[in-house]
DNA sequence: TTGCGATACCTAGTTCTGTGAGGTATGTGT
DNA sequence: ACACATACCTCACAGAACTAGGTATCGCAA
């Protein structure tokens, strides 16, 4: 299980992360994280739709009513032009502080 | 700057790793952390205390007082052989997080 | 046709924790 | 004598994840 701190330090790089491949909504966010993540990460709905709405809030995603073809309401997020440049200094922040850590146990410093 | 939860995240793996080089105390270990992350990394002793006295709290340090020959008093910490096996499992959870991220940032993944 | 699991969204109360500010004390340099 | 760095600590506040609950639709099987 990974502790609940670094859920919340990964979960705005992620979202914005997979969003800017392309629009998506909550449920199916959290089914590509797990894919991706090699199901390591398990979001819970309750952790991840605050997030959505914060960052929404923030005007980094936005986001869109649709109905599929089987007549599922879904709300699609796609990232905004400030989501991306928010995104590029989460990278940046997160690499940073993963250099520090990768310094300390061997490994070659990533670059941007 | 850095933000919070990315500080939440980074701090126990940091104090742990940093430790396991041998034992420091608090004051120090914001100036180390400080040079290792290249001036990005600026720890406030209000986060760092309370965490140190939480590894403590679960054996994963442990702590003694030191006077040095000027007579400053100092709480020295090192880890302990638990606190190594959790270090272990912050790193591999770590890893696990940066991996996902690093792949869709198109980097290659990371090994433990 | 009834029931169940998967899909899909949401919120409220609780708990945790970093920030910012404050406090105490000692050594060093001017 | 005074300021600054060193060195420890705690508390009020605010932000945010987790648990647990709620609503509703679709597809499938008994």
């Amino acid at each position: 299980m990974i502790a609940k701190d670094l859920i919340a330090a990964s979960s705005r790089p992620l979202v914005l992360s997979v969003l800017s491949q392309g629009e998506s909504y909550g449920y199916a966010l959290i089914q590509r994280v797990r894919e991706l993540s090699k199901e390591r990460i398990e979001w819970t709905e309750g952790m991840l739709y605050p997030v959505l709405h914060r960052l929404e809030k923030e005007g980094l995603i936005e986001s869109e009513w649709k109905t599929s073809d089987a007549g599922r309401r879904r709300k699609y997020y796609r990232i905004s032009a400030e989501g991306g440049v928010a995104l590029r200094q989460e990278k940046d922040n997160w690499i940073a502080v993963h250099n520090t850590l990768g310094g300390l146990w061997g490994m070659k410093p990533c670059k941007i």
